[in-house]
RNA sequence: CGGGGUGUGGCGCAGUCCGGUAGCGCGCCUGCUUUGGGAGCAGGAGGUCCCGGGUUCGAAUCCCGGCGCCCCGACCA
């Protein structure tokens, strides 16, 4: 396994490693226009899986779908004085269509804010009509100078919750609800386990209240902010006269929430998992979750064992396992094995002459599992009948021992400015520091050290023991983590 | 936007210093033999050498000016 042909490993250049590998799985491939990528159907397929299983957390908490246009008027962006602030650098806009000149130039939506609340005005009347909770699957596009593969796209591919409600309570719950759905969805589908959080004023969604964030740690030791969820407060109703009658029969402004996950996501997942083979997809985004290699010598031999394979391959979507049986016979089984591994499919069933006639396959894990043999040999009635259990045992181990990589490199009551760059210009990582809540303090010590103050941490990712010293001095009011970040 | 690198068949590169009309590996196509960890042999297809000027009998190569892409930094809910 050492030769990887032609991807860097990890440790020489990490950087080069996670390009060379997003295209060599057929992830994605470069566009012709600067800093925006054609995702491929192998990557596209993990999106719809991702798809799939958000939306449907979404529906089961009481959310629906619906599609509001690409273009803003620049004049909605502009209403919101901190929102106009943070995304005016990053705005891509159309002047001109039809040959002429717009009268009134149009933004193509970084985020949609500003027309839906725009659309709930015209919508809300009543304390009745409230809560309003939508969801829109779209792409959005802020021109960013540098631009990566899935972790920062010119466009991207996202999710946007947008609520409406009566109460700042209400809001701020629905805020806090959505970020443990996210949550969920990192650590049961990505098996990307994130720590969670508010962040600080200086990070926090520009026209937020209060932003929350979901943020992972990568195998480099560097933060990925996989998802956040704002309460908006009254910043947006007010702008775009979000007014409902109250049950009192008094005239108040809603209370917005808005949150949203993207193709990022992806990006986090090769992050998380891949090795210096290729990625790793864990089993409940995988777009196959089994790859059923059939291996022959003689003309006879290839058709049974095809034969077999096919058979095989149809037991096992009845069980609810997503299979494909790789038969092209051009290539030779080794030159299968690298690709599928290339791309991260979870489990190999071989299936040779040997096999037959034995009745028995060769299963292979795409990594081994702790203290465990990658290989296994099964009789092919117990293959078809265990897979479903294996696939999610193989789901667990990858969450695992992601956990458990997270807590190894997380470093708990720092106080001292020398400790803590010694932790991030060695070997990286999530450092948990008291705060005093000062802004200077925090500014100097990004300044520092380049790292962030990636979120106020929640009560269970708190350390044991409150800290009771202070990065940068003062009194300790609360816990944060540090770490650089993508 | 600053610093660095790079641009030559689909991909990776050599050739550039020292000018003479483009080559290697992989991939692709055809055929035969193969197939339990990246197959072998034979034949074949495929290139405005990033673009525009200039020098020259002649430019991938030298000169001038652009542009793209990648990396580092700044920036980035």
């Amino acid at each position: 396994m050492a030769d990887t042909k032609g991807i860097t490993p990890r440790g020489e250049d990490f950087s080069a490693w996670y390009n060379e590998v997003v295209l060599a799985a057929e992830l994605a491939d470069y566009s012709p226009v600067r800093g925006s990528m054609v995702i491929r159907p192998w990557g596209y397929g993990i999106w719809e899986n991702m798809q799939r299983a958000l939306d449907s957390l979404f529906k089961e908490t009481g959310h629906e779908n619906a599609y509001f246009p690409l273009l803003i008027p620049m004049s909605f962006i502009e209403k919101e004085k901190e929102h106009v602030e943070g995304f005016a650098p990053e705005l891509a806009v159309v002047t001109q269509a039809g040959g002429k000149e717009l009268e009134e130039p149009l933004v193509v939506r970084p985020t949609s804010e500003t027309i839906i609340y725009h659309m709930y005005a015209k919508w809300v009347q009543s304390y009745r009509d409230l809560p309003i909770l939508l969801n829109q699957w779209c792409n959005v596009m802020r021109w960013e100078l540098r631009t990566r593969l899935f972790l920062r796209t010119a466009e991207f591919l996202w999710q946007e919750g947008h609520t409406a409600h009566a109460t700042a309570a209400e809001a701020e719950e629905e805020a806090r609800r959505m970020l443990g759905i996210y949550r969920r969805f990192m650590e049961e589908w990505i098996a990307m386990p994130p720590i969670t959080g508010m962040k600080t004023d200086s990070e926090k969604f520009a026209g937020a209240v209060r932003s929350y964030s979901c943020e992972a740690l990568m195998q480099d030791n560097k933060a990925l902010q996989a998802g956040t969820s704002h309460f908006l407060g009254q910043n947006f109703a007010r702008q775009f006269d979000l007014k409902f009658q109250s049950e009192e029969g008094k005239e108040e402004y809603a209370w917005n929430t808005s949150w949203g996950v993207s193709t990022r996501l992806i990006g986090g997942m090769v992050l998380t998992h891949g090795d210096d083979v290729g990625i790793v997809v864990p089993p409940r985004l995988a777009p196959i979750q089994v790859v059923v290699v059939p291996i022959w010598k003689s003309v006879a031999e290839g058709s049974a064992v095809r034969e077999k394979a096919h058979l095989l391959s149809r037991l096992l979507k009845d069980a609810g396992v997503r299979t494909r049986v790789d038969d092209r016979d051009h290539l030779t089984p080794g030159a299968k094995f690298w690709e599928w591994e290339r791309k991260g499919v979870p489990f190999r069933l071989e299936i040779g002459p040997k096999d037959l006639e034995k009745g028995q396959v060769v299963l292979v894990r795409r990594v081994a599992l702790e203290g465990e043999s990658r290989k296994l040999f099964l009789p092919e009635g117990q293959a078809v009948t265990e897979l479903p259990g294996y696939l999610e045992e193989f789901q667990k181990g990858l969450l695992e021992a992601a956990r458990k990589r997270r807590e190894a490199n997380s470093y708990r009551g720092v106080a001292d400015l020398g400790e803590m760059k010694e932790i991030l210009d060695g070997p990286g990582g999530f450092v948990y520091t008291g705060w005093s809540g000062d802004p200077a303090v925090e500014a100097r010590v990004k300044e520092e050290t380049r790292a962030t103050v990636r979120v106020i941490v929640d009560p269970e990712f708190r350390s044991a023991e409150p800290p009771r010293r202070c990065i940068g001095g003062g009194e300790a009011r609360m816990e944060v983590v540090w770490a650089r970040a993508y």
